[in-house]
DNA sequence: TTTGATTATTATGTATGACATAATAAAGTT
DNA sequence: AACTTTATTATGTCATACATAATAATCAAA
């Protein structure tokens, strides 16, 4: 290269703090040694004669191991490693005040995108119970109508229990994190007016698809009950 | 109730330390006022006056929410909010060996969730130029073989350039986060052994679909193309 | 000898004071 | 007006002390 660029000369200026290398030290120390959930590490002192640095910067990395579900402390006994939750901490940030509007938006698509690609995994374990708790809930079903905060109360019982019936746990928190966001990303002014709504696929039309149809059928039949949203977003 | 529960007259005992509280203090204020990104909020000193705490607790909490990506502090100026990268935190904890079989079984899962459901979004933004992207990376498509390690690089290279064309950004950070994840759980005895694979669309039958095809067709075809790792979990 | 109570001991939790460091503002000099 | 020097401020780090809870060790009593 004839022309090397002086940004290449010049090395990320590290502006991390003390604590920061320390955490990042410590998560490393978890994932490298395949140490199992329930194994001790060193305590706070041992860890500051270690890495040397003070007890207090130790501390404050080791607060921030224990926000994250990493480990969990007790007097006396010392820290051990745990299995965190994975959306545990995320809810914290979950701000839809703070989050960009970018973010918001493309949240919102995620829902889109799990609602339609469930469809296996609801065919596979749903149960003739969850069918008549499905019915029980769309025979409530409000009249379809233009204003889309009539229905909301309804449409969190019925996808919710969707993705209850996915039995993915770890889908139907991300689920609950998210919902705050779907409220927000509906009510501002984020989306392109709510157009005039077409007649689309009802609750219960996906409730007789998921008693007698299939996955193929339910996929169809999501998408075209989310038109609406879809509209909104591409435009 | 004739026989009330026990438990219902014992509150549960709040084992949260100082720091928990205001943490979740500081969480709430961040989300209740609406503070925009950029706003400041009071000094370390002043925190600890009005909460009644030492300022190394003070320290503590705001060191979790500057890791969060909740706050971005400078020396002298102060604390002001900033908008969090949602996984950023989450990639911390995103263990495999510290997380929970089950979980590790359920973010495979949402994995093929994504890649069916994210269909719209594919047709709604692939350019001709990801095409011609996705028609080179097939095209050194290594044969079909009963052995999952040989295509590995083929597979991430591929999928990874659909989660790109769905130009949602948060998506594609969820997906690189799930990379270890998936790999971890492919290897492991996690899932049913492996059956003896079946024939199923291809990668080129799916870049196919999507030059020519339908959404519909595509989320088909993605089912199809994942019918082996389905099979494993349902089995 | 086992049981129960008492007393160390240990490691985390909290508080306080000190100083370093970086960013900004104020004051002073040419 | 432009530059330099000097305060000032708020965060970053360290050291120390003590409170608190959990465990271990010791001892007393039946």
């Amino acid at each position: 290269m004839k022309e090397p660029k002086i940004e290449s000369n010049f090395k990320q200026v590290d502006t991390s703090s003390l604590v920061d290398k320390v955490e990042a030290n410590l998560v490393e120390l978890l994932q490298d040694r395949k140490l199992k959930v329930g194994d001790a590490i060193p305590k706070e002192i041992e860890l500051a004669g270690i890495l040397g640095v003070s007890r207090t910067v130790i501390r404050e990395a080791l607060s921030r191991l224990r926000m994250m579900g990493l480990i969990e402390t007790k007097k006396k006994k010392g820290a051990v490693i745990t299995s965190p939750d994975l959306f545990g901490i995320m809810g914290k940030s979950m701000n839809p005040h703070i989050l960009s509007q970018e973010t918001l938006k493309e949240i919102f698509e995620i829902r889109l995108v799990l609602e339609i690609g469930m469809s296996d995994l609801l065919f596979q374990r749903i149960t003739k119970k969850d069918i008549e708790e499905l019915k029980a809930i769309v025979s409530n079903e409000p009249p379809i109508t233009q204003n889309y905060l009539f229905n909301i109360e309804h449409e969190i019982a019925f996808h919710g229990k969707l993705y209850e019936i996915t039995g993915n746990e770890t889908m139907k928190k991300f689920q609950k994190l998210l919902l705050p966001v779907f409220d927000y990303v509906h009510n501002s002014g984020l989306l392109k007016k709510q157009p005039i709504l077409k007649t689309f696929l009802s609750h219960k039309g996906l409730v007789d698809i998921l008693e007698t149809g299939t996955p193929e059928a339910f996929r169809n039949g999501m998408r075209d009950h989310l038109e609406n949203h879809f509209i909104r977003l591409f435009d």
